[in-house]
DNA sequence: TTTGAAATCCGAGGGAA
DNA sequence: TTCCCTCGGATTTCAAA
């Protein structure tokens, strides 16, 4: 993780799609160097996915809910690997307080929200109590941070 | 926004380095046609970013932390643009309750957390209270809902 | 709008320094 | 490791349907 690797990731977490020939030649090597540490980066995990942030509203999927959960601690691996096959939640945290889990969820509307989360939270074993925060307006959303701006 | 764009989505989604030629073998189209389709989703801004999703321990930022904020009405509009442009604010939301703003936070430690966010928040007006959730460990982390798995 | 072909450009790998 | 070189393949454009 040298500065080469610095520049390769802070370009590419701003436009995925940055050839490598362009990365080379703003740091003045050669584009096969850029291309195997790109490779390499994926391959150590650093770099875990190449994707794409969507328009919640445009996809269909307007609704994000973030959700705190209380379980009981013998429970708590596999209600996380349950929580993690859903596909409407975006990301699973463990936390300390104040409840044991807090996830990210994305969904068309609140029934699907429902239907797809809530109702497994309440027929799953362990779990304790959840607290949603429904959101009303997205103003921001990146997946890591850039230098400067 | 078709089946075909949708397809085009939902691959882009998982790799967005896959190649229009192959996402168009797969439809049966022409490579044109996925190249024109794709520059057209962007340009409407359906796909806001092609990004990576990074390894927040590996690039030196393991430390997530959730913030809910209470504002005093008439500074939210400013207060919101000031977090959009603080660089470890990943997320930001207005919500419901029980705060008014809900921000995702990323940085190398808790020091960095106080210097880069709470400190600002302290001493910015119209800001009533905060109340940060920390992670502990990130067990799911994607940008938008896939179909299937 | 989609297509298909043409031309340019890029990615991927091997060998040398 | 990095660089240079080359081939196979992808991107991009454009005229035509």
């Amino acid at each position: 993780m040298d500065s080469i690797d610095q520049t390769i990731i802070e370009k590419l977490s701003r436009d995925s799609r940055t050839h490598c020939t362009e990365i080379a030649s703003e740091l003045g090597v050669a584009t096969s160097t850029v291309h195997k540490r790109v490779n390499q980066l994926y391959n150590d995990g650093v770099i875990e996915q190449f994707t794409i942030i969507l328009d919640p509203k445009k996809t269909g999927m307007p609704l994000t809910t973030f959700i705190g959960i209380n379980v009981d601690e013998n429970y708590k691996a596999e209600i996380i690997a349950k929580l993690k096959s859903l596909k409407n939640v975006l990301e699973v945290y463990e936390i300390l307080q104040p409840y044991d889990i807090f996830i990210k969820v994305r969904t068309s509307d609140m029934s699907e929200l429902k239907d797809s989360v809530l109702r497994v939270l309440d027929n799953t074993d362990g779990v304790i109590s959840s607290s949603s925060i429904i959101t009303t307006i997205r103003h921001k959303e990146r997946t890591c941070v850039l230098g400067d701006q």
